[in-house]
RNA sequence: UGGGGCGUAGCCAAGUGGUAAGGCAAGGGACUUUGACUCCCUCAUCCGCUGGUUCGAGUCCAGCCGUCCCAGCCA
């Protein structure tokens, strides 16, 4: 696992929110938690693998305990046998640590605290607050009621004793699945229907990832989350909005059970990207019908896919803070995780020339035997970063669209009659090209000025043309590259009434052969993060690392290139 | 139709009775060993609508409109 590799934290937040007022107030004089220390915690259930949906809960869970110096535990919400395994915990916590957040000893399980959440329905029961029902499922949806209309239960009032033999035997296996469960007494007229009369427990036996066979009912979340919180002291459990209806529900087990302490629900606004798929169902949906390549397909919004295609925890984590959180339902622009992203490389990829639509460029006055060797700056941004060693001699290879016979406006790179700066090397002059019997350009001819070495003429002239980038013809490395581009094409492909495979991309993958790279890329170790000018960036994949194979992220050179 | 939320620019989002922050996107310009990066400028007479209270309302009140969530023995 790389839970030792912690990557430093994002920039420290100054940002202030909704929830932060709230725990202020919490926090004051005659507040709910006057001098206690803030705990929360970040809850996933081991069924799934982490997407930048979580990342935002990660930086509000996390991000909150931090800014009121207290803690944040990291819990595994692992009460439903039937949907969890351990495959999923370690890939978790990988993918936590990778962002960069750090829970120290305090990981815990839902299913640590089975034998308390027994005990506290065995006391609702005894309260009168609970009782077994025999009602099938089928039939509790039937007498659920409607929104004017009452639920119903014929076994409500069963007596005490009766439903607390029924849930022992339920416990010891007496019962197949589904033929009772435990309701929580509270009110079948209720406006709000979470809380009529709740289930507590289900029957339902199946090896759990932990507790193994021990187990054959298991506390629904309504009745379990309240009661891991209040053991672990939770002071705020921040959630997603779809739980406030469940609040009163919460408030009320944390209530009547015998619980150490009163935590606190907040909800705020789930992370939406527009052409992006956000419901863990629908990703299980891609992987499974083998749509992608798996959980990590670096087209996948998930943390793994995500770090496959090149992001780096930082551009995450900032995009996340810099979002904000509140309970309006939003739907971030995607530009915005790529500029988080860019930003983020620009200040610390290595750069590096790689040419992928390559056309042989002949400097006709450079001696035929020659090779020199430039150093480029690995960072302009950054020149203590040192340089890195090009070759350059007679042919070399620049892009295609870097090159066009006539001349069109405002166009500053290569056309016959102008001399533009091959990036760290010379200037050269355009002198023309040759084509193939198809009108296809085979070959460009320049001159280059013996003088400029390095790029800066002897005379400090100024150069009007473009400097490109290039690739020396003898050195360069072939290379495999996959372009990927967005998965969808829809702006919501999550929207409730689409059918989101609707919109999947054709061109979200595609394989570019015989991109020419520099000479030194080769060497480099994967996964790494390189920039390449006006291309944006690529990375070699973490899965692949044969040298030369990149993965580039076609979707953030939009912003760069040649406009009109 | 019952209950609970939410509506500030194309997209996020500050704002908590004193005259609309910031970021992304977009447009314009400067700079530049890449047209990237960086820097500068522009971009809501207006805060879902309509009334009301007030010297003064995005902020308070009322009504309306729109939108999201809830009737799993999922979380």
């Amino acid at each position: 696992m790389a839970e030792k590799n912690l990557t430093p934290a994002a920039e420290p937040s100054e940002s202030h929110n909704f929830i932060h007022s709230f725990i202020e107030e919490d926090l004051s004089e005659g507040g709910r938690f006057e001098g206690m220390t803030v705990h929360t915690r970040f809850p996933p259930e081991p069924n799934g693998y982490l997407h930048i949906g979580h990342c935002k809960a990660l930086t509000i869970d996390f991000g909150t305990a931090e800014k009121f110096g207290g803690l944040c535990n990291l819990r595994m919400d692992d009460t439903n046998p039937s949907r969890e395994d351990a495959e999923y915990v370690d890939a978790i916590k990988e993918d936590i640590h990778w962002l960069g957040f750090d829970w120290g000893d305090r990981f815990c399980y839902a299913s640590d605290y089975f034998d308390k959440m027994y005990d506290c329905a065995v006391g609702l029961i005894k309260r009168g607050l609970a009782y077994v029902c025999e009602l099938s499922p089928e039939q509790m949806h039937e007498m659920r009621g409607d929104l004017t209309h009452p639920a119903v239960s014929p076994y409500r009032d069963r007596p005490v004793e009766e439903s607390l033999d029924l849930f022992a035997r339920m416990r010891a296996g007496e019962f197949e699945n589904g033929k009772m469960t435990l309701r929580a007494r509270i009110d079948l007229a209720s406006g709000n229907f979470n809380m009529r009369d709740p289930v507590l427990y289900r029957i339902n036996h199946a090896t759990h990832h932990r507790t193994g066979d021990k187990w054959c009912i298991y506390p629904m979340y309504d009745f379990a989350h309240p009661i891991e919180d209040a053991l672990e002291h939770i002071t705020h459990s921040l959630c997603s909005l779809e739980f406030e209806a469940h609040r009163p529900l919460y408030d009320w087990v944390v209530n009547h059970c015998d619980v150490p302490a009163k935590p606190r629900q907040i909800e705020f606004a789930r992370l939406g990207i527009n052409y992006t798929v956000m419901s863990k169902r629908k990703l299980r949906q891609l992987v499974e019908e083998g749509r992608v390549s798996g959980w990590d397909d670096p087209r996948m919004p998930t943390l793994c896919g995500l770090r496959r295609r090149g992001y780096t925890p930082r551009s995450i984590r900032n995009f996340c803070d810099r979002i904000g959180v509140s309970k309006a339902d939003s739907t971030v622009d995607f530009a915005f995780l790529e500029h988080c992203l860019r930003e983020d490389l620009n200040d610390t990829a290595r750069r590096v020339m790689a040419v992928l639509h390559p056309v042989r460029l002949t400097v006709t006055n450079y001696p035929e035997d020659r090779t020199e060797i430039f150093n480029v700056e690995n960072n302009p941004v950054h020149p203590e970063s040192g340089t890195h060693e090009v070759s350059f001699s007679k042919h070399l290879l620049i892009e295609a669209e870097d090159f066009l016979e006539e001349r069109i406006p405002k166009y500053r790179r290569m056309y016959p009659g102008n001399e533009v700066r091959l990036k760290g090397a010379y200037l050269v002059t355009c002198t023309g090209c040759d084509r193939d019997a198809e009108g296809n350009i085979t070959e460009i001819f320049c001159e280059y000025d013996p003088n400029s070495r390095g790029g800066d003429p002897a005379d400090g002239r100024k150069v009007k043309g473009a400097t490109i980038h290039w690739a020396d013809e003898k050195t360069a490395v072939n290379a495999e590259v996959r372009l990927y581009d967005n998965l969808f094409t829809d702006p919501d492909p999550d929207g409730p009434n689409k059918n989101f495979l609707d919109f999947l991309n054709p061109d979200s993958l595609n394989i570019l052969q015989g991109c020419k790279v520099e000479a030194d890329l080769k060497n480099a170790e994967a996964p790494a993060n390189f920039q390449f000018m006006r291309m944006g960036y690529f990375c070699l994949d973490s899965r692949d690392s044969r040298p030369g194979h990149l993965v580039f992220n076609r979707s953030v050179s939009l912003k760069d290139g040649f406009k009109k």
